[in-house]
Formats: structure tokens, sequence, C-alpha cells
RNA sequence: GCCGAGGUAGCAAAGUCUGGCCCAACGCGCCGGCCUUGAAAGCCGGUUCUCCAUCCGGGGAGCAGGAGUUCAAAUCUCCUCCUCGGCGCCA
């Protein structure tokens, strides 16, 4: 969420800056934030008012009990006893007030960074660099949906039996190149300096809702019954509320985690697209990278992130391009996205991999992530970074696509071998 | 799941039975100031959130979270969460 105060004295500033993303509604919920707050600050001296008053009181019934003076006592707690009932009342107006405005600044994106560039949607994301060559196939090659069925490597008709669409069973190869793509990510993220991590899959609402993960996309996650208690969507939640409610020292920045998680989506949003295969499922293994910094410090760390992600996938020598994403495909945390899309040939296109977010203080200040410079000195909010290192099951139908050879085995990329006990996956 | 003990500021630790001198003691760390040639010691102010005020400054809230009783709650009552120990169950 924004800064109340910077909102209070910079409104038009953030009004330019929400502008760019040619949403009226957030024009008009900043309007409306502005009118609550000095609703509530309004409210907020009456109540303080009163309490004061009745502090006072308090302490002169306590002297006067000393003294014993029985009439005044009697006639100062007359006096004291109505106040009570009138900071309840006015509380209970400002308390809604508040509800309100914490329903509106939870909604409203972050500020977009100036080199975001404007979009409506994703056809507007500029391509800023590509990397490696498209693999030279002198035959028709096979999509991950017909190779994964003609190996033998995945089960999608069974797993629709025990869980329903866009569920799998891994099998057999596939199984052991997943491990290997894990233990080639951890290698990888532990040289870049990122703290290992397996986090829990289950976190409660105020967790979700510090990540930016709700209210806006609810319908995106899944939720326990009866319990305050959500399924991840990605480790990015449990990472970043790790730190939630503390204060940290700006000599441990930047402070790096690498974790690993399964992960769990509804797609609600996604009915029809690639509905097929692996590519897209309601759950998958993920390597995330967590960064928590600040100011000074983050724009440098969003390059490294994302500098990290494309030394893994040069590793696999996969070709890809990186994209900055316009201002209509960037979604509410981030204040700019790097995605890193990688070549498809079956689909002849480019498809994204990673996903790198600076999402400066918009999570951390909804987690009450602070930071001092040093012991002593005010504290100050974080700013929180995520990026994909790799979601396992969608990269893995990218290397199966990429490594595919003529008499349909799939070749092992080089740096995967030394994990498995076989150079190709053949068709038997 | 049951029983017991707990949760107090950056750390550490009193206060809870017996409500008010608790805007939370004594420490430790750190920040700022005074003092000093410099430092240490000493002294003063600070070290969470928030409101008003350009500045000086003045309020309010906060003792795991919420609700209640009361003129007044860290302290009493109820609900929830979490940690630790014991028992049970279990991969």
């Amino acid at each position: 969420m924004l800064d109340i105060k910077l909102i209070r004295e910079n409104s038009d500033l953030i009004l330019n800056n929400l502008e760019k993303r040619r949403n009226k509604d957030y024009i008009i919920m900043f309007k409306q934030l502005i009118e609550k707050d000095n609703n509530w600050r309004e409210l907020k001296k009456q109540i303080d008012e009163l309490r004061k008053k009745r502090n006072e009181l308090t302490k002169e019934i306590q002297l006067l009990k000393q003294k014993n003076e029985k009439v005044a006592i009697n006639k100062k707690i007359k006096e004291a006893k109505i106040i009570p009932k009138k900071i309840k009342e006015l509380d209970d107006i400002c308390k809604n007030i508040e509800i309100e405005k914490k329903f509106l600044l939870l909604r409203i994106p972050n500020l977009l960074h100036e080199t975001v560039p404007f979009g409506e949607d994703k056809g507007e994301n500029i391509i800023v660099k590509k990397w490696g060559k498209k693999p030279d196939f002198r035959f028709s090659p096979k999509s991950h949906v017909d190779l994964v069925k003609i190996l033998n490597l995945v089960d999608i008709e069974r797993a629709a039996k025990t869980s329903g669409t866009r569920f799998y069973f891994l099998k057999n190869q596939l199984v052991e190149l997943e491990f290997a793509l894990i233990l080639h990510s951890i290698r990888i993220l532990k040289e870049r300096g990122f703290n290992l991590i397996i986090p829990p899959t289950l976190v409660r609402g105020f967790i979700m809702e510090g990540g930016g993960f709700l209210p806006t996309f609810k319908e995106d996650v899944y939720k326990i019954e009866d319990e305050d208690l959500y399924l991840v969507g990605t480790s990015e939640a449990p990472l970043v509320g790790f730190h939630e409610d503390e204060i940290l020292y700006e000599k441990d920045f930047p402070i790096r985690y690498g974790g690993f998680s399964t992960c769990f989506r509804t797609e609600a949003g996604a009915h029809g697209k690639d509905t097929k295969g692996i590519f897209r499922t309601h759950h998958f293994e993920k390597v995330e990278m967590i960064s928590i910094t600040n100011s000074n410090r983050s724009w440098g760390e969003f390059d490294y992130l994302f500098e990290t992600a494309e030394l893994f996938w040069q590793s696999l020598g996969i070709h890809y391009q990186k994209v900055n994403i316009c201002t209509g495909d960037i979604g509410i945390v981030a204040s700019k996205k790097y995605d890193l899309e990688a070549w498809y040939p079956s689909q002849n296109q480019y498809r994204e991999l990673v996903s790198t977010s600076n999402c400066t203080d918009y999570q951390a200040r909804r987690l009450k992530i602070r930071y001092r410079e040093k012991d002593g000195m005010p504290t100050k909010i974080c700013h929180t970074l995520n990026s994909t290192l790799i979601a396992i099951q969608r990269g893995l139908t990218c290397i199966l696509e990429n490594y595919q050879k003529e008499d349909g085995n799939i070749e092992v990329p080089k740096v995967l071998q030394k994990y498995v006990d076989f150079k190709e996956i053949i068709l038997k």
C-alpha cells in the first residue's frame, strides 16, 4: 500500500502516476480515500481530546481519593462517567471509516517506475533483449503435450480421475529431471548469495493480504475451509511474510532468500488457456528468489535478481527474450517488472518462464517490514523484490520442447546430467 | 486433541494475586546533547505506532490479538492466536 503521508502531502504526484494505468476506478478510489482520511483525522482529533479529558479526570479522582474527599469524588466521577459513552460512539464511527479507508488503500496499486512503458495490455510490453538462438530443427518439433505422452512421462487422464482438470502425475525420468533442476537451482542460488528456505505452503489471511495477494486476487487462491489459512500461490507469500512486523538492520542488506515450495493456483481467470499438458496447472513446484533491501539499493537488486534468472536459463541453453512489462499488464504490487520469455518451438512463440518484480515499499509497508540504519536511529520501510528462478513443471515443458531430437528422444541438458544417470530420455 | 506454564519496548527482565504514584522499574545495546584538547566516566533526552503544529512543541494509543467491566486495566472477565513442557495420536 501507499504511504498515507505521501498521499496527503503529494496527492498530485500520485494521481499523475495512477493516471498512467488508464483505469478511472483507481482515480475514483483515490479521491474517496482522501475524503475518508480527512474524516478520519477529524474524528481522531475529537476522540483524542475526549480521551485527554478523561485521563485528566481520572487523575483528579485518584488524587481526591488519597485525600478521601468523598463529595468531590462523586462529583468528578459523575462528570467522568459520560465520557466513555461519547468516546465509544465516536470510536465506532471512526473504526468504520478506518475500515473503509483500509479497503481503498489495499486496492490502490503501487506507484509505477518512470521506465515502465505505457501500454494497454501485454501486446505492448517492450522486448529489451534477446539471448541465444532458436534451435534449428530439421523436423517438425512436437509439443510438450505430445512428448510427455509418447515418452510416458506424465499421466493427465488418471489425474483427472483423482483430482480433476489441470492436474497431472509426473512420472519416470521426468521426476528425476525435476529433482535435477531443483539441485541445479539451489546450487546457483547459493553461489549468488541466497539463503535457502523451504517455507510453509499454508499461510494466514493477513500474510496473504500483506503480500498483495488479497483482497485483489481472492479468486486465484485456495482457502482452507473454516480456517484462516490459504494455500500459497507462490512462496513469495510466506517468504516476504517471514519478516512481518520486524525491524531489520541496513548492514544486513540485501537479505536474499532462495525458496522452494509447491504452489497452488485456482487459475480462475484462465479458462480455456493452456489447457493441455503441464504448462498451466493447479499445483506446481517453484524455486523463487526474494530480496529485502532499501530504496538506495533496490533497483540494483532488481537487476541482480533478473541476472540470476538469466544465468540459470543460459546454463540450460534456452533461447529467451527479456521483456519490460507495460502499465496495462503489470498488476498492482510491482513498481516495475521484467519477464523472461523462453522460446517454445512447437508454439512458435515466446512464453513466460520468469517474472521479476521490484515491489518497492508497497508490500513492506503492508507487512510492517522496517529497518534501521543503526540502533537508535528511526525506522524506515524496506523494499521487497521477488523473482522466479524456475517453475519446475513449466520449465520442464520448455526443456522437453527445446531438447527433443528427430528420433523422438529427449537429450538431457549438460548441466543436469551429473544429477541423473541417463543422458537421454529414450522412447521405449 | 487433553493437561500445565507462558507471550511485557532493539535485547533482557520486574510489575499481574491486592486495578490508580505504570505516559511500564532496574539493566544492556545504540542514537542525540551537555561536559572534555580527545576519549572514558557522569548527567540529560531518546530508542513502537499515530494525530496536530512550517519550527519549538503538545496530544493519543500501545504490555500476543480482539471484546467486555470500570471514572480508571499490563493488572479483573470472556473469546481467539502463538510458544514451551507433559500425555495422546502420527509420517
